[in-house]
DNA sequence: CCAAACTTGTAGCAGTCGCTACATTAGCCT
DNA sequence: AGGCTAATGTAGCGACTGCTACAAGTTTGG
């Protein structure tokens, strides 16, 4: 029972490094095995079918980004570009972008009709505008400040981070 | 000579109607050609290999998409907040959708680190980016305009679209 | 009208995909 | 020690991927 439930957990949390390496594209049953050193066998005697898998291996890597996201909580509410100074060199440096990359995945197969991704993704995504709702003087901001935020992702993806800095030293 | 070239411009056409509507994901050669009426012989005979085919098809797609902006150039250049609240209904309407929808396929593609994807994508940011400047009395607003933009597709896709609508209502 | 060039079909290769049937090993309980 | 169960390997299925060799058909130009 127990014992069970650790080794998966502790698969779970090999298959997450890969998954944020290489992305949901990469994440065949195969090389995702050979990655954390099992078989396809394998990871098909632990989860039903790879939906379950990767489903797992999401909720484990939202619980840690959640937690990215906690150790830098202001001491106190900021006002919406004071929040969004903060985020932004966060969430686009090295640490946080692979959890960045694979957002825009999910955001991609979400806008294809996939109900599964639309489902995590605006979990995910609700927990993250209500953080910052919390995190915000006015926490009718937290709409503004994600899509600000989500842009920037967007805008780095193709290389033009650029734009990102420039747009925000001229606001 | 000409009578290929004509041929070939039909298939992207079509080939095109066939992404904008099923996506990257979903283009495979047999599905592709099946869709426009050919074989995937065929789609071989006329391009080198899949990658030209679909650079092929993004521009077709990218010309589609610059004649729609072109359709909604205001006649005097606006501050940012007018641009935004008269592009975002575009953009989000079902019309503008299958081109988002892509978009936000070829940005999660470029954000894995594929070259030909970031190439185009940024061709088309930077594109979209100048088109903007042009529209603004403040050309310097189109960074932000374009994250906030950006940031709005990525919303909706996730179906929270209605933060979209309540972050400009209260802005 | 015939040959050369353009166009298309058929068939298949080698690889990957998710998944499964079957068999075997390893470990624990009495 | 023996038997039961949990864990793992091997092998393969049928579908799909991009791509190609080969052959046949069709059009075109001299």
């Amino acid at each position: 029972m127990t014992r069970e439930n650790l080794r998966k957990a502790v698969l779970v949390e090999r298959l997450a490094d890969h998954v944020l390496a290489r992305g949901l594209g990469g994440a065949s049953l195969r090389p995702l095995a050979a990655a954390v050193g099992t078989s396809d066998r394998m990871l098909l005697y632990y989860f039903p079918d790879k939906a379950s898998l990767i489903a797992a291996v999401l909720g484990e890597i939202a619980t840690r980004m959640t937690a990215l996201l906690a150790a830098h909580v202001a001491p106190t509410p900021l006002p919406r570009s004071a929040l969004e100074a903060r985020l932004l060199p966060l969430l686009l440096d090295d640490v946080a972008w692979p959890y960045m990359a694979l957002w825009l995945e999910i955001a991609s197969l979400a806008a294809r009709g996939d109900p599964a991704f639309r489902e995590v993704g605006e979990r995910i995504g609700r927990g993250f505008l209500a953080w910052g709702a919390a995190q915000l003087d006015n926490s009718e901001d937290a709409g503004l400040l994600m899509m600000t935020i989500e842009g920037a992702v967007l805008l780095k993806s193709l290389g033009m981070e650029d734009v990102v800095r420039s747009a925000l030293a001229s606001r």
